[in-house]
DNA sequence: AATAAAGTGTAACTTAAACAACACTTTTAC
DNA sequence: GTAAAAGTGTTGTTTAAGTTACACTTTATT
């Protein structure tokens, strides 16, 4: 239990990831400014740099967010098994995907790939390590990873698939297969 | 030109007045706690005395401001005939009335016709000095109130009709009766 | 290639907003 | 009727945010 933090503090962060969504939405990430986020925010340039070290750093904080948003709860979840975790996994990122503004640049794809990467990894590695704690981490790592490919693999695939399959009807006959490779531990 | 205001004081009043409009959707005014305006503001209660005497003075100032959003420009155009004037009042007016979500009680729609009254009146008074300067203020105020009611009469109307003719449409007929009236002058 | 213009990140100082405590007035509930 | 709860409006004190200025880097413009 930690000391509650200020309120002008959360108001600000609020008001600067709000605005940089909002310009996310018209303008590409190179594109971007600290002083148009600021801007739209209606805070001071300077106040920008208390709460953030720049701009990817805020990007990468609003896509985490949005990720924890959609699985936040769930992550916590110990009686989730991997199949379960899996499949949320794969609807909150697709739900995410979504909801993003089909964002046009390079750039601002790959920070938030790298950002999704990162997040995915860690939640499979964390499921993984609770369930088979006796496990090697090197080799969970690896599994981790490999989840986290396959995820991101067959989201995608769904993402350019005609859609008449909901995420969820999409993965369903697919689960069989990764858990089978799983179940090798 | 005076010294600018601290833009916090700017952002403050922008979130009190966003949250205000906010909850006023769903609630009505007297159900409308100052705190419930904060805590969606995001503001300490304490601030909000600092910009509003209470919530009756909040309600003043933003239907103050809406009213002035529409017709703020033209009301500094000293081109403008009463004439114009009139037909732009009303036709400002009636946007106002169909952009305000139909509230229910009594007390706010009282409190809000007082103030856009209060706000009509000033208008044409205004506008009636500058045209007739010499004449005496007592019968102009006279003559404001009386365009006031005038307008915000056919305003009512117009709303209650079925509304297959525009605003504009609907008063055109009427200006030349009040016009006449108004050139006894 | 040179220069202007726009953007970045930082730091000392000022100020509006948060805190929290208060007396007071409704509302609500027993 | 009265006690508890919720709301109002105010006042010092503390703190996050605003100001301004700076050195620096990147991007346009000539």
């Amino acid at each position: 239990m930690q000391t509650k933090t200020d309120p002008r503090v959360l108001r600000t962060r609020k008001l600067i990831t709000e605005a940089f969504i909002q310009i996310f939405q018209t303008k590409s990430f190179s594109e971007i400014s600290v002083k148009d986020i600021t801007t739209e925010a209606m805070i001071n340039r300077a106040t920008f740099y208390n709460h953030f070290l720049d701009k990817y750093d805020l990007l990468e904080k609003v896509v985490e967010e949005k990720l924890h948003l959609n699985l936040g709860c769930e992550k916590q979840k110990t009686s989730m098994s991997i199949e379960e975790t899996i499949e949320t996994v794969f609807l909150s990122l697709t739900r995410f995907e979504t909801s993003v503004p089909s964002v046009s640049g390079q750039e601002e794809k790959e920070a938030i790939d790298a950002i999704i990467k990162l997040e995915l990894v860690n939640i499979f590695r964390t499921k993984l390590i609770e369930i088979n704690p006796q496990t090697e981490t090197r080799l969970l790592d690896k599994l981790a990873n490999w989840l986290t490919f396959t995820v991101r693999g067959i989201s995608l695939d769904w993402k350019h698939s005609d859609q008449d399959e909901t995420a969820g009807e999409f993965i369903e006959p697919l689960l069989p297969f990764i858990m089978r490779g799983i179940e090798t531990l």
